[in-house]
RNA sequence: GUGACCGUAGCUCAAUGGCAGAGCACCUGGUUGUGGCCCAGGAGGUUGGGGGUUCGAGUCCCCUCGGUCACCCCA
């Protein structure tokens, strides 16, 4: 049968076979925020247009033509969040967070929206946890994402994975190198491709990571941003590189990583992945030392990164990582379809006993519910028979080993629950 | 926004312009109340939708919807 309604394009459905990923991915990202003392926080999925439009950038593809935007009842223009950052940066701001302690370390998990061509591992509705730490300028901080950033790929069990770092200077320094770019493009302005010479005029810095190969020789010998940094951000991009090379944690320092929101400042980096189409990155981020003050806030530097849900379920499964499945259910109820009133029964007894408990439905035969205690995993089929019940009885069958016990029905929760913790691990 | 490829059973896929099929999954039976393996049977389709060509269309043509991949750009 063909379905009335679909969902609409570029959206997931996640079904029940998928979500152990979802479930493992979250686990960890729990476990390694608090790790490195990372607060989750909450923002909302939809924000005043005008935010994104100043935070994010107003020449960005992002605000160009990414945005969900609508007006609601009250005729204020309201945008479903491209991006985390902004909204988070807004809510530091909102709720001067900037009076607190600094820095202050937080996370957030949810949706996004952009409105793009889907393709792999591009969605217009996709997941990221963004990671932002605020009031802090020491590289140390820098560090310290990267490798939060690190931590959270390696247990998560990625071995492959590919750092991508570079700098981007800040407004002291970053125009004069623009200018240079600039220049030595235009010099050159016959050898590259249309797209280039459009990026020349709207985000001249995007050349940089053109992929068309007439435009290879031109990058190659283009000049490089970190001979062009002010001595502020030299000394904070080396600082930041001997903390990484110190830790052990290897990168590559890629002079062509620019980034496509306007509010990066300084340290810039990428994780990369294999086999997941073109679409390789799965974590990308920052610094943003100018974002709080354009929104209005005190003049107050930040870090973060956003990770694509989507795309790291991906790179798991081209690299074989499975996450744990979830436990499979403790019992399942059989019954004779006259003793089904006691099956029913019993059922909400266990489930209150804390004993997970499926109950055959309809009237079928003892071995079509054995069929399906053995399509569902069950540590234990219980057999609620005519016979049994007459004696106030149920038959217990562990399913590995075969073995049946017939236990009192007034005694079958202690009977589980002792079954149960001596063979934690069902059959399977 | 641009380009390429693809839509057949729940899933993965066959079918020269000539009877719409297989494997897996599902259901039932092989045991008056017993799972996995095996065996037998069953159910399941508007071939994405609409139009056209043809004696005849899953197959060819047009339109449309959807998917996939790539570009742009991004997680």
């Amino acid at each position: 049968m063909t379905s009335r309604y679909q969902r609409p394009t570029g959206t997931l459905d996640i079904l029940p076979a998928e979500r152990p990923y979802w479930r493992y991915l979250e686990h960890t990202v729990h476990e390694v925020m608090h790790l490195y003392g990372y607060e989750q926080i909450d923002v909302p999925v939809f924000e005043h247009t005008e935010l994104y439009v100043r935070g994010v950038g107003e020449g960005t593809d992002i605000v160009e033509k990414e945005m969900y935007t609508f007006q609601d009842k009250g005729n204020d223009s309201l945008t479903l969040r491209p991006e985390f950052t902004a909204g988070i940066a807004r809510a530091y701001v909102e709720h001067h967070l900037y009076k607190q302690p600094q820095p202050v370390k937080l996370y957030a998990i949810g949706p996004v929206f952009r409105y793009e061509r889907p393709q792999a591992g591009r969605y217009r509705q996709h997941t990221q946890v963004s990671v932002e730490a605020f009031g802090e300028e020491d590289p140390a901080l820098d560090f310290e994402v990267l490798h939060l950033a690190y931590h959270l790929f390696r247990q998560l069990g990625f071995q492959h994975l590919y750092f991508q770092l570079n700098s981007t200077g800040c407004p002291a320094c970053r125009p004069r190198y623009v200018e240079a770019l600039k220049a030595y493009y235009l010099e050159h302005y016959d050898e590259i491709d249309a797209d280039c010479k459009r990026r020349l005029q709207r985000n001249p810095l995007r050349v940089l990571d053109c992929k068309a190969d007439q435009c290879q020789p031109v990058i190659m010998a283009a000049p490089k941003i970190l001979d062009y940094l002010c001595d502020d951000c030299r000394t904070h991009f080396h600082t930041l590189r001997a903390y990484l090379d110190a830790a052990g944690l290897s990168y590559v320092l890629n002079p062509r990583l620019v980034r496509g929101l306007d509010y990066y400042t300084k340290t810039v980096f990428e994780i990369w992945a294999e086999g997941i189409g073109a679409q390789a990155a799965i974590c990308g981020g920052g610094r943003y030392d100018g974002l709080v003050a354009e929104l209005g806030g005190p003049s107050v530097p930040g870090i973060g990164f956003g990770a694509g849900w989507e795309r790291i379920i991906l790179a798991m499964k081209a690299q074989g990582i499975t996450p744990p499945p979830l436990p499979p259910l403790h019992v399942l109820v059989a019954h004779m379809s006259s003793t089904k009133a006691t099956a029913v029964q019993l059922s909400a007894q266990l489930r209150q006993a804390g004993i997970a408990t499926w109950l055959a439905f309809g009237d079928r035969s003892l071995k079509s519910q054995m069929r399906e205690a053995n399509r569902l995993g069950v540590a234990y089929t219980i057999i609620v028979g005519e016979g049994e019940v007459a004696r106030g009885a149920v038959t217990v069958r562990d399913m590995r080993t075969g073995q049946q016990t017939e236990v009192p029905l007034t005694d079958v929760v202690t009977w589980l629950r002792a079954a149960l913790s001596t063979s934690p691990e069902p059959a399977s």
